[in-house]
DNA sequence: TAGATTGTTAATCGATTAACAATC
DNA sequence: TAGATTGTTAATCGATTAACAATC
């Protein structure tokens, strides 16, 4: 595949593409031209043509693009088709949500076990998914090939959990913790999932609401 | 407050900037300069000023910011002091997990209720938040100042559910359904919390580091 | 005062949009 | 073939960075 280095904001339309393509899929939908993606999702032709061309050809001229191999190119892109290994550790409160409803195979990842500290959890499996003993944890990613951790343990462990991760393999972080994990100098790939950042950004945009409202009312004496 | 219209990218940073100024408040630093603050944020001195410059002035030539005042000024930009009344619906799986661990009163909203349509919920009081029958969701909305709506509820009723919400004046929607709500003229506020987006962006990021690996190791013949 | 650091203007860089030849 | 639509090059727009006068 074709891979120069895409920027931040194509990454992120990536599975939004993705979302798009599988609910044309599923309405029967065979092909689609860029002008009628834009329209639908919000975006010009020429940033969707732009977007697909950092990794290749997918198109057809006069014809658009076929929605099912789009599907599958995307896929490949974003690595779906590679069945990464993932550990979730800290198997409470959201941790355990993750585990309930979220789909980790839809995404083409394959959740292999979860780890925690709290003894009436440890030995337990749920929905096919092994629990273990965090003090199992390091012992488990020397002998398994593991990608991906779920970071969802207490924030003042969250670094000394993390130091053990990346020394032993692990490739990436999905931290649902709400500290800043990523060091200056490390190599370590982290995606944040920081609640109150996006509330915060809602809150923001509510207040720009309703202060537009005022002053219009202001100036129209109202 | 001024308020000029700002860029996302400066809005998503504000967040950030916060919990920074927690975290330095915390440690007893009463003074920082945009060149520290850039250091430990990874964001050079020109982007910080800048993006204050976009609010007011809150610094002092030859000095630097005082840390509390512009940890104020920021929580007053986000709207944090305004007590925003939130409603919560779906609370099975994320959103009980959310009423559970997440603290809204740290981000000044108020959680006051939540609905379902499980007959075991309705009724009881969880942390105290109120859970409450989605039949009564309407006529709530009518008698209360209702800004914001957490959606929590299962994708195949979240279209239905959300005209309720915005016919009865909820201005903004945290969403944690997997559709895209947003919809092309709708003067709704969205803020989209799309795990699988972020899963997938990470897949995306440890694809790409391992295609870097073996194209380096093809190229020395390793 | 001299040194430090802001707020802001100007320069640069990167991302989005427009245009169009290629071609299905 | 004629019409449609791609992939790509060029133009525009916006965001980031650099520079510097103002001033604490």
């Amino acid at each position: 595949m074709k891979r120069v280095k895409v920027s931040n904001n194509v990454i992120r339309r990536l599975p939004r593409y993705l979302r798009k393509l599988d609910e044309l899929h599923e309405n029967g939908t065979n092909r689609i031209s860029s002008f009628e993606l834009g329209q639908q999702l919000g975006l010009t032709p020429s940033q969707i043509r732009q977007d697909f061309s950092c990794f290749g050809e997918f198109g057809q001229q006069g014809y658009g693009y076929n929605v099912a191999v789009l599907r599958e190119q995307i896929a490949g892109i974003l690595g779906m088709d590679r069945g990464y290994k993932a550990i979730l550790v800290g198997a409470g409160n959201i941790g355990h949500a993750l585990m309930d409803n979220f789909s980790f195979a839809e995404c083409g990842v394959q959740l292999v076990a979860a780890f925690d500290i709290k003894e009436n959890l440890i030995g337990t499996v749920f929905k096919g998914v092994p629990i273990l003993a965090e003090s199992q944890m390091e012992e488990y990613l020397k002998t398994n090939d593991i990608a991906i951790a779920v970071l969802c343990v207490p924030k003042e462990v969250a670094v000394n959990v993390t130091k053990v991760l990346t020394g032993n393999g692990v490739e990436a972080i999905w931290n649902f913790t709400n500290i800043e994990l990523t060091e200056p100098n490390s190599p370590i790939i982290v995606e944040n999932v920081h609640f109150s950042d996006s509330l915060l950004s809602l809150s923001y945009f509510v207040s720009e609401r309703m202060d537009e409202h005022t002053s219009q009312n202001t100036k129209t004496g109202k």
